[in-house]
Formats: structure tokens, sequence, C-alpha cells
DNA sequence: GGCGGATTTAGAATGATTCTAATTCGTTAA
DNA sequence: TTAACGAATTAGAATCATTCTAAATCCGCC
């Protein structure tokens, strides 16, 4: 785990400490497992890597801690209604990701031009505009991955599309 | 049905036979009932609309069709995971929405500021940052709408937050 | 060394969506 | 009109992520 994860894991901790839920051994491991990686796991993959260090975890409680990081506003949750919720614990702001059709790849995408506030700015702009108290934004793009473009482009015999 | 409704009708009409499927009565019918409405359906209103005329009509004839317009491109679906699909089958490119999450109503936001062709430009962008290959946007908001805040204070006694 | 509340577990329940196999519909050709 | 064929439709089963439930376990504290 590097210095960045370790310092997303205190302030997860924190945060469910505020919220007055002990962090267990199962729950810490869940953190870093979400801390830890880029890839946007889903409650399956987090139960896997869990399972490594505790074997007999449930599934149920890989859920209820998701559950608890949501209360804490500490996680960020994909949705999708064909396959696994997909968890971004490293940066539980909202902001937007590039999905891959082919390999669902999900990858944070860097919004360098939103300053340093990014979309809570955004948010109150657009509460002011329509009057509904916004609390989040979703904002995901969906397309072909480089890395898929490229195995598709071998398969077709490099002229293709 | 109002005449932008109908010419709507006659939009996915035209493309769904372009992908050489026949629109049959059924098919018709949920085509109205996506045209006209504002509310973004999910597939259990547009079906309890379509067995208002055809009542043997099943569910899975609905999710067919719907299905069909996704290919046609003539259908947004709002992918939820823990209720159901909603789906958007008057502006069928990608846009913005507002989603109440008290509620659960869905409104088209309207995104004046980006010029006539909308997110395609801004698709086009993302893609040349990124190498990605997008097909597709999804933004949404999500919060409370003005008249689940008014209903909070009303039931709050009118100070409360 | 035992109590009580929080946590965890295994498995059942839920619910949207998809699949399947059988039936019905519509069109065309005799 | 009838026969026949492919497309569309149906009912219900299957799938699968997520949530619920009731029983077991853990852990800090007396």
């Amino acid at each position: 785990m590097d210095k960045q994860a370790a310092r997303r894991v205190d302030e997860m901790r924190a945060a469910l400490s505020e919220l007055g839920v002990t962090v267990t051994r199962r729950r810490a491991k869940t953190l870093e497992a979400l801390a830890s990686t880029e890839r946007h796991p889903s409650a399956n993959e987090i139960h896997a890597e869990v399972r490594r260090w505790y074997p007999s975890t449930s599934l149920a409680t890989i859920y209820n801690t998701i559950e608890l990081l949501k209360e804490a506003g500490q996680i960020l949750e994909l949705e999708f209604s064909g396959a696994a919720n997909r968890y971004d614990g490293r940066r539980p702001r909202s902001h937007p990701h590039l999905i891959c059709l082919e390999c669902e790849a999900i990858e944070d995408m860097d919004d360098d031009r939103e300053g340093a506030d990014g979309d809570s700015l955004s948010l109150d702009r657009v509460s002011d505009a329509t009057g509904y108290k916004l609390v989040r934004q979703r904002t995901d793009y969906y397309g072909v991955c480089p890395s898929c473009q490229a195995a598709a482009a071998r398969r077709g015999g490099g002229a293709a599309e």
C-alpha cells in the first residue's frame, strides 16, 4: 500500500469512527482494498481480496461496510443494472469516469479544467438554476478504450474500422 | 399525443424499419408510450400503458422493443442498480437529468449553454483527449426536487432544514 | 469469566432483467 | 381460401446482484 492509499485509509477510518462504528479487522481490510486499487472494484472483487486475509468473510459484510462508507460520504458508487456496481474509494467526491464497453475497465478522468473545488462548484450552480438541492452528480463517458481498440484492429487485420 | 410526440413516433418507426423489424401494434403503442411522457418511465410503467390497449402483452415484449430501440439509437437508458431502469424516448441523444432521491422523479435538464450540437461536441473533445472511442455519456444530478423540499418543510414545521 | 451490544455469517428473499420453448400472428404463394 | 414460413409474442423459468433475517460470534468492560 503506497503512501496515498495509507492516507485514504486513515481518512476513511476517521470518518467511520465519527459515525460511531468500530473499524474491525475485516472492515479495515475492506478500506485497504478500496484505497489501493485504481480499478474501481465490484463488491465481489473486494470480497475476494478481503477473503485472502479472513477467509470466512461473507459478502454481506462487504456490502455492510460499503453502506457505512456511503453514509460517511467516503465512497463513490457507480451503479449498473446489468452488472455489478463498481466502487471508487480513492476519490469519494463526484468526478467523471471513462468506461470501456468491451472490457468493463473504468478509469478516473482527470478534470484539470475544473479547478480545485471540482464539481461542487458546478453542483451549486446547477442547484441555483434548477431549485433542486443537489448532493452529487454522475458524469461518465462510455466507449472503447485504447487497448480494446488495438485488440480489435489486430483481430480485424489492421485495416478495419 | 401532441404534435412533437407524433413526430418522435415517426422517427422511431422509421429507425426500426431501417433495422428491418416490423412495427407491430404492440410496438407502436410502446413507441407512443415513450414519446408522450416526460416522466422517463420504467419498463413496468410502459408495460402498464401498453396493456391498456393490448391486455395480453407480456413484459418480455416491452423489453424486446426497448432492446431494438437501443440498437436503433432511439432511446436513452438510465441504469439504476437498486431500482428499475428508466427510459427517455423523447430525446435519445445523451443529455443531463435531474433525479430526485426522494420521489424518484427524473427530469430533463435544459442544456442551453451547450449549443445545438449538444454533447456530441464534448464527446469528440473527450475522445481526442483520452484516446477512447466514445459513443455516449451520462450526466445526472442527484438531489431533492423543489416539491419534495416543500413537502419536507411542511412536515418539519416550516423552519427545519 | 460472564454480559450486552455490535458485528458477522449463511442462506433465504427480492426484484429487475434475460432466456427458453412453445404458441400465435401476418404475409406470401399456391 | 388455405398452407406454410419466419417473425413476434407469451408465460414462466432462470439468473444474478443486492438486501434481509435469524442465529452465532466477537469484544470491551464490569
